[in-house]
DNA sequence: TTGATATACATTGCAAGGTTATGTATGGTA
DNA sequence: TACCATACATAACCTTGCAATGTATATCAA
């Protein structure tokens, strides 16, 4: 293997959930397409295996963040469509902020550094 | 307890260790002051225990990103400083890049939002 | 028809790490 | 004398990432 290194564990704790309901804002989707999704957008760097996704999505809808159905696609497979919730709204909103701060002191240690 | 919300597990995690060695990339410190420093900095929104970061600095002086030597202060306790490594310093730039990478797909899912 | 690959979701078990609680010890101050 | 801030350490608990494994279907090429 060579060129990209896999994201530290933490991180991927700590972005999983926010990227997912992120991903969600923009409307509804289903586990599969989450993790293409988080692959494009990230320019491949960022691949996620569905047994890390699938665990992470029961646990947010546990928490009442996100809601699922069972449809059909247009393959005629099964899918599990999940979306937003009022307080995956507020989840996300909470999130953002949060990153906001650590990106903000870690980001001006790091400007302090060439100064 | 009113204002400032506890930081989110996981993302304590995935901060910790940038913290610290970024703060440590400006010169030796010791945990007390590392504590104290990272609470100045984010404007007392990040406040740490010192039953969290001990074990931490264990972990990171275990993984030779940094070392430690005791030594007294100027009123005569005794203090373990800790300073960066070699390998700590590239540690720490992994952690930036990293940051900066999910940090970008976060927010262009932000700005997505507005459009 | 056979085999390979992509799609799609679920669960089990281990290891890692934060949190809380507890312990030890010293210096300054009211 | 009592209390608080300083300063470090560790044990027990709990959560959670993540790899491994299992099930099942659609598509396409050989």
């Amino acid at each position: 293997m060579y060129g990209i290194a896999m994201l530290m564990k933490e991180l991927v704790a700590a972005s999983t959930e926010p990227l997912v309901l992120s991903i969600l804002s923009r409307g509804e989707s289903y586990g599969y397409a989450v993790i293409q999704e988080v692959k494009r957008l990230s320019g491949d760097k960022i691949e996620w295996t569905d047994g890390m996704l699938y665990p992470v999505m029961h646990r947010i809808e546990d928490r009442d963040s996100i809601k699922s159905r069972w449809d059909e696609s247009e393959t005629g497979r099964k899918r599990k469509y999940y979306s937003l919730k009022k307080g995956g709204k507020m989840a996300m909103v909470r999130h953002q902020e949060q990153w906001s701060l650590v990106h903000g002191v870690l980001s001006g240690l790091q400007k302090e550094h060439y100064v």
